[in-house]
DNA sequence: TTGCAAGTTCGACAAATGTCGTATATATTC
DNA sequence: GAATATATACGACATTTGTCGAACTTGCAA
């Protein structure tokens, strides 16, 4: 019995391009290039045909589809933001923890700055995940 | 008052290929290139002289460093083991969960697989945190 | 029907990364 | 001193990513 597709398609390593791009059209739906093109100027300061061809190339690499209406296309995504969220901290658990999520944990709380706030929250998710 | 190396150098970003070097060298200290290719053959099946242009690809970029004693070259790490944990982390907190820390716990422990002991280990580490 | 504005297509080019092969240099040992 | 096993130095080439410009299409307003 074979899974569908999430199952298959395995890991999403998404570029930081395309995780800007992602982005946009996880929080605002289906855009066309030059929607895209305009919420990314400020911070990117990216031209149009810089935004179409990266959008074009990951239609390509099946992390977004297309939709014609008239004469645009609507770019939709084809993995959720938890696919691609999980990809990355999958390839940063293997890369630099061998894999593995308590070793991992380990170093968070030695070596990142944890607020007292974000140690009771999480204190607090664990107390409600023992459920 | 400017602070030292580390604090300037800012990320570290390896390649995956860059990761299997660097471990190589964390774990058994200065190593010449054909030890390294040697001891990833079996996993990575890389040619002498891929490893070779990888390391000397690394020396410039400032992940590894040489020192020569006779005719060969002892590649030492330039960079430490938490640095480069330090910098996969950071880049993906930053990509995938836009930099905030709790959202990717709740995140961790909402959507990966995390065994009970994994669970009791995580809150016995919290607990010790509480100092 | 003509022309423009908005959109699309496509080719280009540089830099980074993955991957080698080969020609050269150099200790060590007959 | 010549042969041999190691190393090193270096150039090469394919692919991926970041970035565009320019030429071509097309729906719509005048």
């Amino acid at each position: 019995m074979t899974k569908p597709t999430e199952e298959k398609q395995g890991k999403y390593e998404l570029t930081e391009a395309e995780w800007s791009i992602m982005r946009h059209i996880w929080d605002n739906g289906a855009s066309t290039a030059g929607m895209v093109q305009e919420a990314l100027e400020k911070s990117k300061g990216w031209a149009y045909s810089t935004v179409k061809t990266t959008m074009d190339r990951m239609v390509k690499k099946n992390l977004l589809f297309t939709e014609r209406i008239r004469n645009l296309q609507l770019f939709k995504a084809c993995i959720s933001r938890e696919q691609a969220q999980k990809g990355e901290f999958q390839k940063m658990l293997s890369r630099a923890f061998n894999g593995a999520l308590t070793p991992m944990m380990q170093f968070l709380l030695e070596n990142e700055e944890i607020s007292k706030n974000e140690l009771d929250e999480l204190r607090q998710m664990i107390e409600d995940k023992k459920s």
